[in-house]
DNA sequence: ACATTAAGTGATT
DNA sequence: AATCACTTAATGT
């Protein structure tokens, strides 16, 4: 653990910060598909990722999810940021994309860290700052692009933080997370097939367009 | 061999 | 682009 989070983050903590996260930080390991955070839980730790890749989704009241982004090594949640400052309940939910480990630190030492530290108080701003970014992206991949163009994208962003251009799931997982109906995702990726973009087999799509 | 689950497709709105 | 209704294919028991 020791090297995985000098690995990822020893170019941009202090040493004595480093010192300071192993001997707080609380060493997590989740499986695939588990729920690290569900929507109206309250925070009390943030995690920094060593290793795997979390999906973020907002729910609407009928209880269909919808994937914002992922969240990778080297990152941590924007929304737990935002919301341990007050002490508001989480308004996403998170689940383990693939096996992931991580780093949980509790929010008392995320605050102290905030004045003493001015690599801590970087990483934080810049990694708000990019989550930031990839929020918009989404917001202009829903408002501009057209679905079968949102699917390949997608598609390619979870070959992305699983570092794999074979994708394990089905076309009832996709539609989930693109809020649509499984026939449509069905249809959308034999398209994307005729067009070479991507190889279908059962429980697995191989992206071919990178 | 049979049941279950995933994926493909035409027709309709 | 969504939904229905149905078929076909793959996989588990």
């Amino acid at each position: 653990m020791r090297e995985t989070l000098q690995q990822h983050y020893g170019y941009l903590f202090e040493p004595e910060l480093l010192a300071e996260i192993q001997d707080i930080a609380v060493y997590k390991k989740v499986k695939q598909g588990d729920y690290l955070m569900d929507i109206g839980e309250s925070i009390t730790a943030i995690p920094l990722l060593l290793q795997g890749a979390i999906k973020i989704l907002r729910e609407d009241a009928d209880g269909d999810e919808l994937l914002l982004y992922f969240i990778e090594q080297g990152d941590t949640c924007a929304m737990t940021l935002s919301c341990c400052l007050g002490t508001h309940k989480s308004e996403i939910r998170a689940v383990a994309e693939t096996d992931t480990e991580l780093l949980m630190i509790p929010v008392e030492q995320m605050e102290r860290w905030m004045g003493k530290y001015e690599g801590w108080q970087r990483f934080i701003l810049d990694n708000y700052h990019t989550r930031m970014m990839e929020l918009l992206e989404t917001v202009d991949t829903l408002a501009f692009l057209k679905l079968d163009e949102r699917l390949l994208k997608h598609l390619q962003d979870k070959a992305k933080v699983t570092h794999d251009d074979h994708i394990r799931t089905t076309h009832q997982e996709i539609a989930y997370d693109l809020h649509t109906s499984r026939v449509v995702v069905s249809r959308l990726l034999k398209k994307l097939e005729r067009e070479g973009k991507i190889a279908l087999h059962r429980n697995q799509i191989k992206v071919l367009e990178l």
